[in-house]
DNA sequence: GATCGGTATTTTTTT
DNA sequence: AATACCGATC
């Protein structure tokens, strides 16, 4: 085995027996030193299939067989290596038998599960318009994430929300039941249920797996400690590795005590500390280093690096977002006599934050890949075609059928489904695949109440799936999406749609990933009915963002600092390090909300190689209104020697138009300025600066220096400036055309504004939202 | 009773 | 900016 380690590493890889926590920094070889041991383990004689890798994403289980592959010479066949919640999914569909679902189950994504909520509320009888199926949805996660089931719940919930939970959650449970689905936080659940209370079950995979590795142990959550204590329990051979710096999804449920607690929880646990740092200069370290340093709970440590200092981090004050990401595409360009676009990563705090970069790059014709941000899998249309393949492998499923039956129109209708739904339940109270919707729908014409058009139609479509389904033991998945499309018309459907063309290119697209879909290829699972269609269908629930993004791509990569987590780039620039957007609104209220902003911006900064460029902005649009953005309180903490803080010199745009509204004048809207700013913040009338004033102590604003930031140019004509709203005022509506303001009520993002239209009619529309512009002239 | 169009509401991060 | 929900129309 030829792989180059520290001492360190070495004794992580050479550990034999016992508990290992590998306490490793960013940067500092912990997938060199998990393959490593892997392949170590491999090498002494460990069967395959007796270890359990468990990672971050599919990608990371990917590339870490590749990379073991390449170092013991051949594919590790039999090694379970995935994500919690695909090796949990792969167990549950294993050992269905003992389980109250079948093999086929569907895996509930967070849309679906939350319209299987709002079902389980209507049984109930809790308001829908009172209680928001979202909210609900997500306290049902957070208990199930800690293992707290529907009875336990019930115990502790004294607040309304919590009661109405109660009241919804074992609901919810029965709904998940009878369509033979799990959500993603019951694959965990169910399988450290298994594990933990069926003897033989916990056993088998006790007994199996003896060794067992995890990564991102940071980020695990309760119901995940939970799985992997039961399975360690008989070998004890748990190597965890992780940074509790790193340590970013407490809103999800992960617990870093976990990590914290390690020791305790696994006597006679070798430690090792990874603090070399091979990844980033000096410079860029000791700047993380500096931010890091400011949490207070935290396990000491300092990351050190071999590297020379290198360039200093760069941190760019710029006018507005557009003037960010204009700034930036300038800074790759002229990177580009030493990088490749394929070296460089653009990070954010929101997804929505990507939009102003991507304009940028498109005007400036440089090639990007965003990562993440709409889902290629929650996608319209491919959720649609996807509820008619899951109807056809699980006839239980209600919400794939309810999906499927709406799309496209065959004239039937809300109350149809209603009759429906109700005629099910009369049949078969509370019982499971028997009282499908599906089963229902074959029934229709002895439905009471159905008009003879919707029962016709319902029992056309449950035909259809039939027959379908009565292709699945011989023709592959693709032939049954095929045949899909086109029985169903689906096909020609989306032809007919506005943007029919892209959707079918994005269909196609599905149809070209299950072509390549192997499955996994476990002789356990070998004897798969349907063309492997149900290993696909469980297999794209439980793709990440990430899991899609190729690193030989070369092009500039666009992704939130969560995605970020596990990557590196030569050249990274992180946006919108604002006050507000990092940390992020309501988690700066509390100081361990803080504490996790802090350390996604430390994840971000660690993403950098050679090069760190950070940019904040004075004025930002948000939720439709322009803010003013006061510079992150997380840029107090950098060491002013590893920093070069740049500011822009000049004005751009046409500064007679800019500027034009005071903001001052009575009666106004005070959404133009957002809420509770004032003065200094305020942009100001004759350019110049950034309206922010700013403090000499935080830097040099060095004017030689800025002149190197060659000022970006860019045109306002089609942007949304902020301009004054007044009673009497004329305006111009996109689609209404132009009218006369009548009265103005509210401010912030209730800010009203009543107009008079010359085309006849007055209506009240929301400003923040209603795109007004003045009319000119 | 289905469908269409307008209005209200909403944006944190994700398996 | 996009989606969900609601009321009006066909």
């Amino acid at each position: 085995m030829r792989i180059s380690l520290n001492p360190e590493q070495q004794a992580a890889v050479e550990h034999g027996d016992g508990p290992l926590l590998v306490l490793a920094g960013a940067g500092s070889g912990k997938t060199r030193v998990l393959t490593a041991r892997i392949a170590r383990l491999l090498e002494t004689g460990v069967r395959p299939h007796r270890i359990l890798a468990v990672t971050f994403t599919n990608k990371a289980a990917e590339v870490m067989r590749h990379r073991i592959a390449g170092l013991v010479g051949h594919e590790p066949a039999g090694l379970w290596a995935g994500t919690f919640h695909s090796v949990c999914a792969r167990l549950l569909r294993l050992e269905a038998d003992r389980t109250d679902r079948t093999r086929s189950f569907t895996i509930y994504d967070e849309s679906d599960s939350e319209r299987a909520v709002k079902r389980a509320m209507e049984e109930v009888d809790v308001d829908p318009r009172r209680w928001a199926a979202a909210a609900l949805r997500a306290r049902i996660s957070d208990a199930k994430n800690t293992l707290v089931g529907p009875d336990d719940y019930a115990v502790t919930a004294f607040d309304p929300l919590s009661r109405v939970t109660a009241e919804v959650y074992p609901a919810y449970e029965r709904t998940l039941a009878s369509c033979n689905a799990y959500d993603f936080d019951d694959l965990l659940v169910r399988a450290v249920r298994l594990l933990e209370g069926d003897p033989l079950v916990c056993e088998k995979y006790g007994g199996r797996f003896a060794y067992i590795l995890v990564d991102e142990y940071q980020d695990t959550n309760q119901a995940q400690y939970r799985l992997v204590r039961a399975l360690a329990k008989v070998h004890g051979n748990l190597c965890v590795v992780g940074d509790d710096d790193q340590s970013i999804y407490g809103w999800r449920g992960a617990d870093i005590r976990n990590i914290l607690d390690f020791e305790r929880d696994f006597p006679g646990t070798t430690v090792v500390r990874l603090e070399q740092n091979y990844r980033s200069t000096g410079s860029i370290l000791e700047v993380a280093n500096a931010i890091i340093a400011r949490n207070r709970s935290r396990v000491e440590k300092r990351l050190r690096t071999d590297r020379p200092d290198g360039r200093r981090v760069v941190v760019s004050a710029l006018r507005d977002e557009r003037a960010e990401a204009v700034w930036t595409i300038r800074r790759i360009e002229s990177l580009r006599d030493s990088y490749t676009l394929g070296d460089v990563g653009i990070l954010y705090r929101t997804n929505s934050q990507s939009r102003a970069y991507e304009d940028a790059l498109r005007g400036a014709r440089l090639p990007y890949r965003v990562v993440g941000g709409i889902r290629f899998y929650e996608r319209r249309e491919v959720k649609d075609l996807l509820a008619y393949l899951r109807l056809v492998v699980n006839p239980a499923d209600d919400t794939a059928f309810l999906r499927a039956v709406g799309w496209p129109r065959r004239g039937v209708g809300a109350v149809s489904l209603e009759r429906l739904a109700a005629a099910r339940s009369r049949a078969a109270p509370g019982t499971a695949a028997g009282g499908s919707l599906l089963a229902a729908a074959e029934r229709a014409d002895q439905v009471e109440g159905l008009s003879g058009a919707a029962a016709k139609a319902l029992k056309r479509f449950a035909a259809g799936m039939e027959s379908l389904r009565s292709l699945l033991p011989e023709a592959s998945a693709v032939d049954v999406a095929e045949e899909c499309l086109r029985a169903f018309g689906l096909r020609s459907a989306l032809e007919a749609e506005e943007d029919g063309e892209d959707r079918l290119d994005i269909v196609d697209e599905l149809i070209a990933g299950m072509v390549s879909f192997s499955g996994e290829p476990l002789e356990e699972e070998a004897a798969t009915e349907g063309g492997g269609l149900e290993l696909f269908l469980q297999h794209v629930s439980l793709l990440s963002d990430v899991d899609e993004y190729d690193p030989e791509e070369g092009v500039v990569s666009l992704m939130t600092l969560h995605n970020a987590k596990g990557m590196e780039f030569p050249v990274v620039f992180v946006g919108g390090v604002e006050e507000g957007l990092l940390p992020l609104g309501r988690s700066a209220e509390t100081a361990e909300g803080v504490e996790e902003e802090r350390r996604l911006f430390y994840v971000g900064l660690t993403r950098a190689m050679d090069r760190l460029l950070v940019t904040h902005v004075a004025r930002r649009w948000r939720a439709g209104s322009s803010m003013p953005c006061a510079p992150s309180s997380f840029l107090e903490d950098l060491p002013e020697h590893a920093v070069e803080r740049r500011m822009s010199g000049t004005t751009v745009g046409r500064p007679g138009r800019r500027g034009s509204s005071s903001f001052r004048s009575s009666p106004r809207a005070t959404w133009a300025t957002g809420a509770g700013w004032s003065g200094g913040l305020d942009a100001t009338a004759d350019g110049g600066d950034f309206g922010w004033r700013y403090d000499p102590s935080m830097g040099r604003i060095d004017s030689s220096a800025a002149g190197a930031d060659t000022e970006p140019v860019y045109d306002y004509s089609e942007s949304q400036e902020p301009f004054e709203l007044t009673v009497g005022g004329r305006i111009v509506h996109p689609r209404f055309g132009h009218g006369t303001v009548v009265t103005l009520s509210g401010d912030g993002m209730g800010a009203k504004a009543r107009i008079d239209f010359d085309g006849g009619g007055v209506k009240t529309l929301l400003v923040a939202h209603a795109g007004l512009r003045p009319a000119p002239g």
